[in-house]
DNA sequence: GAAGTTTATGCAAACGTTTGCAAACAATTT
DNA sequence: AAATTGTTTGCAAACGTTTGCATAAACTTC
């Protein structure tokens, strides 16, 4: 290690200074005289000053931290390990970086369930990015109430107390749907698990498209991970054989278990059946057939969702915002 | 917001105690009374207390934080979105959770390239998780000169002045290629980027074992990204023809990249083409023909991670590291 | 050149914990 | 009963910033 670490009071020896003056100086504060501003933060730099943060906070109760949760829910696989939400999360990592802010990684299993008291008064973070609403909002809920800053992406068209970003579920359930329809699918299954807000959602568009087009609805209820899914088509098949000629996915991980359990027994992606997916994960490109999804725009939401939280941190008031989603197509619906 | 914010000195009050013996008491420290310390922290669970983090880590000069930073070259697509990275990144989450630390995410990017001051004197962290060697070490060595506790996830054969944790990357880069050997391939190529430590030593493996089946080694050197292998593999194909029988792919995502290719000029895998990536993602097993691959154990190298860094912190010499390894057979090899 | 105004700096008190040391009290021994 | 020991608590000083207020210096203005 190389010197002692330098404090503020050191810094300001040196100059021959206060260190009211150094403190100043380094957060540009035009109190100070421009030269001696100057010649203060290149002083630090020579040095290799940082400043105690520990103190800094303690003095300016704030923290310049932000938490991120990922927010599970205890009876799902569905695990920290999802692309999706692991992709959002290094997103917001970036939209977060480039206001300076730094990202502590949470998880509800962690963070005991009172948020307020574990993030915000315990001066961990000023605020808050929930990722993902789970089944239950009641957390979410109460830490809104109790005035904790947060924003959640979600389904953004839940009635809410907070601001939720997040796509269009509906449309993109309808949208996708509809693609499966034009192509000649008579019977669309919808795959996933609609008592989850977002995916419930996506169920509704589902919904609504097989009934404009007389056709029935069908629904395999799963956990949302590709596992689930791959089993559940494989059992689908062998009790009722191929009772299907579309299948919209709620996720992309889901569609490639899907796809797998159609490719071992031969069944012909799309011909035989056709298949959509929910996110544009970088494997749904890559994956033979590639898949075509519905594509959330994560960077665009994350770049709203840190925007949002300092809205808020600001003290206004701000509202749910719906991010453009977009149709991929590519082999797996043509 | 409910009420104000307590303070230990609140409780004091409250209880009619001095803030020390709360302060004691909600540490657990027995110098005060067991019946006196189960009645303060009944007390603090009743009013929902949490403790000011900032004030006490400036008392204590310690934060339990953990500092996780990705680390990148600046040349490379690989970014923060790599499903391998941010499933090492999950786990390492849990791991630390499990010691009652919390992660602070960061990437070579954000923090300046003086991690001593950015991360340590700053009282940011107590430590220092680097994920991944990248092609130059200075930033890592000169941190650990400096004495900030670290640990990398890496090549742990690499020579080194910090702890380095890993797989046995020469003998799963041999292992991948032997098998590839055994079952008939001729001419294995090997793609990827040599010139990160870690897949140098995966090729050095490749090369011995093509050495000694006296074959000719063939590298085809692409940026780590599946569309790089994708392009790269669809240029060689149009240049040369298939003029290999069997790839080593530097990672599962090189290698699904590879697959693609392959499969959209109708090339059988395995029975044209054999090949084995690396890692073992969620996606190797379920993409198809399912991929063939060389398991890191990052749970395992994860816990390990994470107990190396706190005997550094508790002043201990900790040494590198091998997580073994795991060969995975599945279709694209058979 | 004295009084007022502007500009630049310093003083000292916070912020909310933790902890060495002293003190008070209780129990035991001489 | 005093002295000794052990147990339990409280006092007060840190930790390193930031910031309201006071002061000092430099400049105007009459």
């Amino acid at each position: 290690m190389n010197d002692k670490k330098l404090k503020l009071v050191d810094l300001a020896k040196l100059a021959g200074v206060s260190t009211s003056t150094v403190s100043r100086a380094l957060n540009d504060n035009p109190l100070i005289k421009l030269e001696t501003r100057q010649k203060l933060q290149r002083l630090a730099k020579k040095h290799n000053f940082s400043l105690n943060t520990a103190a800094s906070r303690l003095r300016t109760q704030k923290t310049n931290v932000i938490a991120v949760m990922i927010n599970l829910d205890g009876d799902t696989e569905q695990s920290i390990n999802d692309p999706f939400l692991l992709k959002l999360v290094g997103e917001i990592n970036l939209a977060l970086n480039k206001h300076g802010l730094e990202l502590l990684l949470s998880n509800s299993f962690m963070a005991s369930d009172d948020w307020v008291n574990y993030f915000i008064n315990s001066r961990r973070a000023d605020g808050l990015i929930v990722v993902g609403q789970g089944k239950s909002q009641a957390n979410i809920e109460a830490a809104a109430n109790a005035g904790v800053p947060l924003v959640v992406w979600g389904d953004p068209k839940t009635e809410s107390n907070y601001p939720i970003v997040g796509s269009d579920n509906y449309l993109g359930g309808r949208l996708a749907t509809e693609r499966l329809l034009e192509h000649g699918a008579k019977n669309v299954l919808f795959l996933g698990d609609p008592a989850h807000a977002e995916i419930g959602e996506r169920y509704r568009g589902y919904l609504d498209a097989v009934s404009r087009a007389k056709a029935t609805p069908n629904v395999l209820s799963i956990d949302i991970t590709s596992k689930a899914a791959y089993q559940g088509i494989n059992q689908l098949l062998v009790d009722k054989g191929l009772c299907f000629d579309g299948i919209m996915a709620c996720s992309d991980m889901v569609a490639l278990g899907a796809m797998k359990a159609l490719k071992e027994r031969y069944i012909s992606i799309p011909n035989d059946v056709g298949l959509i997916g929910f996110d544009d994960i970088s494997m749904a490109d890559i994956s033979h057939p590639s898949l075509s999804t519905i594509k959330q725009n994560t960077q665009r939401a994350s770049i709203i969702l840190v925007e949002k939280l300092l809205a808020q941190l600001a003290g206004q008031k701000v509202n749910s915002q719906v991010v453009e989603i977009e149709m991929i197509n590519r082999q797996s619906s043509k």
